[in-house]
DNA sequence: GACCTAAATATAAGATCCAAATAAATTCTC
DNA sequence: GAGAATTTATTTGGATCTTATATTTAGGTC
């Protein structure tokens, strides 16, 4: 009952060949598509290459079904992206907040607050929701729940499923980015690696995305047992950014040499400003560098190791900016294992990977089962009264 | 197509309850594998309660169709069992070897001996056989076939498949003691680790088990690089059983208190007599167990931390005497995440685990898929010549 | 217009399953 | 032992989904 097919236009005979099965089945499947609003057939004979034979029917995804929403409910900042069902983005906006003082109801309301507009900017409503999507940083079950023991999980994940437009799925951040880099470069074996303030990983084995029992899967606690943070006390679950940023400002005064940052006022250096200072040649901000490289490769050995993975995505805001550290985890992998070593990458999508995936999510449950959900005004919904054998 | 009852006799109605099929269609499957020559229905009234209503006809697996083989293909070890579709023992055999003096066809050669003479004690023959299932200590890929890299792995993954009766399928020795653990206590989450000579581990996560690109899941070398081998500079990759052994004989002279391993020759002492010293309270012995604990609780931690393990079972011939070793990793398990800890348990199956499970693996493909496999003397097996068509 | 072609439709048939009616085999009751 | 009650087996019809095979249709080309 699942459509491979929805990208553009396309015929009977495209669908067949995809799904391998007969053009009678097809068609009645499309029918049903059709009546379920789902589908609409293309009438204006543009754009026809004029081929032999009767031309094919051709059906497009009716853009009038609704839309889908993917919120990034980070700890600092929200982002919401409305796009059509072929993934067309709509309408996109980003906010920050502060979730320690805004709460839970605070934050769940900001989120709302933020979708609205974003769907005003889109030319649409909330009634236009087919799905909304959100991705927050903490462990997240198959029930979307995390783990009651987290006072910081329990405040990100908020309890948005009440309160956003359409059906609401969440899910761990990192799980979506994930599935954002799985659709810009499908592989059966990736860590998405999101790495700005906190790590986690999304974790691709065998095809599918791993949860766990409590959605932990892809934490990052363990660097806390082997990384005995020199120098800080604080958590190994600190991101990639998170520490760039630490260790340049507990260090600038202590460092023995020269440093261009100490230029900035030690509260005001940001992970950027290393990156920057890097490229300048700073010796401190490259000592930084250099250390978490060899961070990134400890990691990415790990994954290699113990899940065979073979391409290491780092994704998040820093991801433009972290080339050198790449450059330096990739000289410090091991040589002499017997399998091939991980290829280690930036993604592409920059700070827009979790809100990516969340439409790349939500696309991907209403190409699963379209007919769990109906669409907007759907020439035949819910059935109508039925004379039926009811008597 | 799949039939979950297959351990004793059933009748209809209990394959509707399990599987909530109508009655009409549960027949018509058992009539369907009565064909195939997988059931038979038994006559033999003994054993009925005596029910009112038209006594339920009874089915049960047929005996005749066949064994199943599970075999070990350790380095140093062989071990043949040969079970019924029940699962129950009807043989088993178990040899030393020598394998890097074996080289690959020796190794081959010396399973085609072992299984057959452990048929012969089950009082069967190569016939017999529907499924062997093989488990080697090496990565596997879903083809069977282990990296090409590695010469031990090659050496170990010997190339049976052409040489073993009935229908042979190779696999990682601790995916297989997984798949063993897994039956004895059914868990979505857990990590079996096979513990003697070398480390390996199953991976059960959502209820399945990974295996990754090559079949690399599982593998532990990313111990070498946080555990900086105190002392002696081998693999990380070695088990708790090897690491026992090789820490008493480095250490015997070089401790400062007294300790009853001496009273061994060097070369003398096995895993086994470090585990008994250290119940006799030798204090070398004590420290050895408290190191080889502390080894385990940092892979327990990696294992919940990044996967979200619930269980982390101990298997393999040490399993038995790691009691103490548990004990002490249970203490040095951080206390203050987030998530529940993982339970540290020892296997109850000893060196038996990985055949066990490689029993177990065949019979889970068999009920999976009984009707790609021709049972023995089936009633109609590959079809007679039909009339038909085919002109 | 005749002819070709590829697709759409119509029709029949098989497979799979359920639901309901019917038949069979047994125990219980009188 | 006859008949009721009970439980199961068997049969029948139907719904659904799919394939296979005509047959029709909507365009092209000559």
């Amino acid at each position: 009952m699942r459509f491979a097919l929805q990208e553009q236009v396309f015929t009977a005979g495209e669908a067949m060949a995809a799904t391998g099965l007969t053009r009678a089945t097809v068609l009645g499947v499309c029918d049903g598509l059709v009546d379920a609003g789902w589908l609409e057939e293309v009438v204006d004979g543009a754009g026809v290459p004029a081929s032999k034979g009767r031309p094919a029917r051709r059906y497009q995804l009716r853009e009038a079904a609704g839309v889908v929403v993917g919120l990034d409910a980070g700890e600092s900042c929200l982002t919401a992206l409305v796009a059509d069902l072929r993934g067309r983005q709509l309408g996109k906006r980003r906010r920050n907040i502060d979730s320690h003082a805004l709460g839970r109801a605070g934050r769940v309301a900001a989120a709302q607050e933020l979708i609205s507009r974003t769907l005003s900017d889109a030319g649409c409503g909330a009634s236009d929701v087919l799905l909304t999507v959100v991705g927050v940083p903490a462990p997240v079950d198959s029930a979307g729940l995390s783990p009651a023991g987290g006072e910081f999980w329990q405040l990100m994940n908020a309890g948005f499923a009440k309160a956003l437009p359409g059906a609401v799925s969440i899910e761990n951040d990192a799980n979506l980015a994930a599935v954002a880099e799985q659709a810009q470069e499908p592989s059966a074996n990736v860590a998405t690696l999101l790495s700005g303030e906190r790590f986690g990983a999304g974790l691709i084995v065998d095809g599918r995305l791993l949860r766990g029992r409590q959605g932990g899967a892809g934490e990052m606690r363990f660097l806390d047992v082997f990384e005995s943070s020199p120098g800080l006390g604080d958590g190994g679950s600190d991101g990639l950014g998170a520490l760039a940023r630490k260790w340049a400002r507990a260090e600038i005064q202590s460092y023995a040499g020269t440093t261009s940052l100490r230029e900035l006022s030690g509260d005001a250096i940001q992970a950027e400003d290393v990156f920057q200072a890097a490229r300048g040649g700073d010796p401190l901000a490259a000592d930084i560098i250099g250390r978490l490289g060899a961070r990134l490769a400890r990691i990415a050995v790990v994954l290699s190791s113990l899940l065979d993975i073979e391409r290491v995505v780092i994704a998040g805001g820093i991801s433009s900016a972290i080339g050198p550290v790449l450059e330096h985890a990739r000289r410090l992998l091991p040589a002499d294992t017997g399998l091939p070593l991980p290829a280690l990458v930036a993604s592409t999508l920059g700070a827009d990977a979790v809100v990516q995936g969340a439409v790349e999510s939500a696309l991907i449950q209403i190409r699963r089962e379209p007919l769990a959900i109906f669409p907007k005004a759907a020439r035949s919904g819910p059935r109508t009264v039925q004379e039926g054998p009811a008597a």
